[in-house]
DNA sequence: AATGTTCTATAGACATCCGATAGGACCCGC
DNA sequence: GCGGGTCCTATCGGATGTCTATAGAACATT
């Protein structure tokens, strides 16, 4: 049975990215780190979930890359959201809030 | 490209369903539009969700179920939550805090 | 009988998250 | 330079879970 602990959920990985980003340019693991700071340690996303959203996200258009240079002298893609991203990022802060509002709203019974 | 738009998030659905069913009994139905009120229209639980998740609920022992009749003299069965599902609440409303919270701390950045 | 409504149910498609695994490239110690 | 640790990207296979669509049984309505 050895149920899987924090199992993310579906649909919220997208945000945390595109929040995570933020306007500077971050590359993979860097952007991996970040999340984990910003939602205070609550979500540690792994390898294998982070890049395949990465190239999806950037298929989709909300983020665009290039390759650069780490600050380890490391190889490393870098990501900078795109105008379709921040617009993506309202798109979903809004459909979030209406999904916690109404958790709330049944949790409150 | 037929964005399918995923109206739930994974994890939430059997929150829901043990929240509606409450302390009485109901069936499928009941439980579905139950569900809708309770989050103010926002979640519309179809058959092809509701039902797979009822089963794997009382697979697990959240739930135990008899069949009945439904106040319109059609066949029904019955849901009822078990002291397992009892506790399944409090675990799962406490993880939904957690991810509430590290989602509103990820937002307000 | 024919039709609609209520209720349960399943199949197939699809998206996505996770664990495991892999490999290239740089750094350091020796 | 050689080997091991770390950083960084990447993919595969499996598992889960939701949606659309479809189906059928049973009762009610006409």
């Amino acid at each position: 049975m050895t149920q899987s602990q924090t199992n993310l959920l579906q649909g919220t990985l997208d945000l945390l990215i595109l929040k995570a980003v933020g306007d500077v340019e971050m590359h993979g693991l860097g952007i991996s780190r970040r999340i984990e700071h910003i939602t205070e340690g609550t979500f540690q996303v792994k390898p294998g979930s982070l890049f395949p959203a990465l190239h999806r996200m950037e298929e989709a258009g909300w983020l665009t890359s290039f390759w650069g240079e780490s600050e380890n002298n490391r190889r490393a893609k870098y990501y900078r959201r795109t105008k379709a991203g921040e617009r993506q990022v309202h798109v979903e802060t809004k459909q979030w809030n209406t999904i916690a509002g109404a958790m709330a709203s049944a949790l409150k019974a």
